[in-house]
DNA sequence: ACCTGAACACCGTTCAAGT
DNA sequence: ACCTGAACACCGTTCAAGT
C-alpha cells in the first residue's frame, strides 16, 4: 500500500467505484424493492461505512436517478419499422412498457425529474421520426414534450393500480352520489373498466393522429 | 369531566378533530413547506403527543392526501362558457393552474395516487361537456382519462422547473453530442425554450381537437 | 485520496398504560 | 374513547480523524 496507485495519483487506492455502488444498489432494488435501497443498506451490503458512498454519489436521490439510468440502458428496442408513425408507436411503447415495470420510478422522477442520459438515443430517434413525418424541428420538440408528459402521467397512474390497496379513486368511483354527480354515477362501470386496463397503446394513437400531418 | 359527553357517548371528550389536525398541517405547509409537515411537527404545533394524530388520520400519507383535498376544495372556477369546448378549456386550465401552485403534489400523488373527492364536481362537469360535444359516456370516460394523465405529467414536469437547481435534463440538452445526436444538438435551443415556458394551454387545445368530433 | 466512527438531528409507528 | 410516554427501528448527512 505504500506504492503509488497505478494511475500515478497519490493517496489511498479506491476500494469502491460508482459502478460497484450502483451494482449493489441494483441488486437490493431487485431483491427487496426500492424502500430497501438506503445509503446504509447499500453500504452494509458492500461491507463499507455509509459515508464511503458519498465519494461516489452526491446523495440518495442521485443514487436513485443513476439507477434509473441503468434501467434505461437495459431497454431493448425491437426492429424499428421504416414508416415514421409505426416507428413512433414502437419506440414509445417500448419506453412505456419498460419503465412501467418499475412502479417506484414516477415518484423518484417527481422529486428529481430528468431524463436519463441513456434514453437520449431514443429521444433522437423520436425527433427524427417526427421530422420525417413532416414536422419541423421546433414542432418535433413540442410534439415530443407533449407525448412525454402524457407518458409520465400514464406511468404515474399505472403505478397506482396496485391490486392490494384499492385506491381512493376507485372507492369514490364505486358509488358516486347519483344526485350530485349523475353522469359519474352512470359512468361508474365504464370508469372501473378504464382503470382496470391499460389504454396507453390506444391513447398513443390518438395523440399521434393529432400531432402528425395527415 | 365526569359528565357524559354532549353526544351521549362514554369516555374522554375529544380534544382533537380531523379538521383541527388538517388546519394545523395546512398552516405548517404554507409557512414552512411540505418537508416540515411531519406527524411530530404537526402534533407539536397542536400541543399534543404525536400519537394523538393517529386517531384522526390513518398515517402520514393519508394526512397529505387529505391536505390535497383541502386545496382542491379551495379552487375557484371562473364563470363557465356555454360552448362545450371552451368550457373544457376553462375547467382544465383552472385545475392545472390551481394544482401547479403546489410543486410537491405530484410526488404525493405518485405514492398514493387518487383524485381528491373535492374535484368530483369538476370531473362531473368535464364528463358533461364531453358528452355535450358529442361523445358517448364511454368515450367521455376515456377522453377524461387521457387528458388527466397528460395533466398529471405536465404538473410533474412543471414541478421540476425549479430555477435554482438546473435539472439533469437541461444539462444534457445544453450540449448534446453533435455526432451521436445531431437532431438533439440542433434542437437544443428549441428545447430550452420549450422547457422554459409552459405549453399546457396550447397542448390542451391539441388534445381537445383530437378528442372532440369536428 | 479515500474511507471510518461517532454523533446529530431527525423520522413514522408500536405498544402498553393512563384517565 | 381518547390521549400519553417510552421505546423501537430506523433514516440521511455532518464533521473530524485516520491511513
Amino acid at each position: 500500500m505504500s506504492r503509488a496507485s497505478p494511475t500515478g495519483r497519490p493517496g489511498r487506492r479506491a476500494q469502491l467505484s460508482r459502478d460497484a455502488v450502483l451494482e449493489a444498489a441494483d441488486a437490493i432494488l431487485r431483491s427487496e424493492g426500492v424502500e430497501a435501497v438506503t445509503i446504509r443498506r447499500v453500504a452494509e451490503s458492500l461491507g463499507v461505512s455509509p459515508m464511503a458512498l458519498y465519494r461516489h454519489v452526491a446523495d440518495k436521490d442521485d443514487l436513485l436517478v443513476l439507477l434509473i439510468d441503468r434501467l434505461a440502458q437495459r431497454l431493448r428496442y425491437p426492429p424499428l419499422p421504416a414508416e415514421p408513425r409505426a416507428r413512433l408507436l414502437t419506440i414509445w411503447r417500448t419506453l412505456y412498457e419498460g419503465l412501467a415495470e418499475h412502479p417506484w420510478l414516477p415518484e423518484v422522477l417527481a422529486r428529481r425529474r430528468m431524463i436519463a442520459p441513456s434514453v437520449l438515443a431514443a429521444v433522437e430517434e423520436i425527433h427524427a421520426a417526427f421530422c420525417e413525418a413532416g414536422l419541423s424541428l421546433e414542432e418535433a420538440v413540442l410534439a415530443y414534450r407533449l407525448v412525454w408528459q402524457f407518458t409520465l402521467g400514464a406511468l404515474l397512474v399505472r403505478a397506482g393500480r396496485t391490486p392490494d390497496r384499492p385506491s381512493v379513486q376507485e372507492a369514490v368511483r364505486g358509488a358516486p352520489d347519483a344526485d350530485r354527480y349523475p353522469l359519474l354515477a352512470r359512468a361508474a362501470a365504464a370508469w372501473r373498466q378504464a382503470y382496470g386496463r391499460d389504454t396507453y397503446h390506444a391513447d398513443l394513437e390518438v395523440l399521434l393522429d393529432a400531432l402528425l400531418p395527415r
